[in-house]
DNA sequence: TTATAATTGAGAAAGTTTCTCAATTAAGTT
DNA sequence: AACTTAATTGAGAAACTTTCTCAATTATAA
């Protein structure tokens, strides 16, 4: 069993835990490659990294782990307007993202800005609406010259 | 040059024209397919219901017409949580989209709910935001049993 | 009508994702 | 600490999706 410094190593296990499922080396270091990262990644770069950790691990192993680590929250997608082959780590399951375009940072931010909205909407359009999926892309403090 | 109607057929041509494409029955069939769908269209949905107006359409045009389309804005993308493979008719090219998750039904709603809380939250972290993408889903009236 | 550049269809090529299965291993039990 | 069992893994094959190539066609403007 590898070792490797995770602050959410322990988070995660009681979440696997929880759903019935098995701690292995190959998730926690692909939560722990997405954790540390402070962009989105590719399955590539997810591959990659992971291997530096594990390098007997397979790209099979990588989707797997990704659609498990997603399905639990721990991780999310991230979309673009011409697909959605990145993910990032996600510090709440109700985060939504601000992605930095030029220099792919990410950023979760929980809260959220239409709880209101989406109740009057709802009236509007006769839709009940269960869910939303919201991404914001712009560029942030030090690619925007804000901070040089 | 096939005819069929299309509410849009002349509004697309000019935007094609304005952009320097030409106006083919590819292109129109294709956009005639997905104004007619009440409902998001995975790509092989879109060649089907394309072939059935143009019988000898290739799956490479429609590919091309499909990044064509929703680079000029008259379609656009359908995100979910597990991919983002499928297209809708894009009556408004700000236009948020409201998904059945029963049905497959989908709306535009063109009204953006927050361009107020997005100067707020662009002081606060720093980003300068430039764009947006947000999907709801949902029960449509006729799913969610309201209307039976 | 003609000229021309854009577009198309077809199939090949490239790329991505899922599947299969034997070997391995995490985790609970003795 | 060793045993048991079901979940997980790696590897490569298979399936599927997307892009590319190129000759033939065609929309458009002159």
């Amino acid at each position: 069993m590898a070792h490797f410094p995770c602050a959410k190593e322990i988070d995660a296990k009681e979440v696997l835990k929880e759903k019935g499922l098995k701690s292995t080396p190959q998730r926690l270091a692909v939560l722990h490659v997405l954790h540390e990262s402070t962009k989105y990644l590719s399955i590539n770069n997810i591959l990659d990294k992971t291997k530096e950790i594990l390098p007997n691990t397979g790209l099979a192993t990588i989707y797997r782990t990704l659609d498990v680590l997603a399905d639990i929250g721990l991780i999310s997608r991230v979309h673009f307007e011409d697909g959605c082959h990145t993910y990032a780590y996600s510090s709440d399951s109700h985060g939504h993202h601000i992605v930095c375009t030029k220099c792919n940072k990410i950023m979760d931010f929980a809260e959220c800005p239409f709880e209101n909205y989406l109740e009057n909407l709802s009236k509007r359009t006769g839709f009940k609406i269960n869910n939303h999926f919201l991404q914001l892309f712009g560029e942030c403090n030090e690619c925007a010259g804000n901070a040089n």
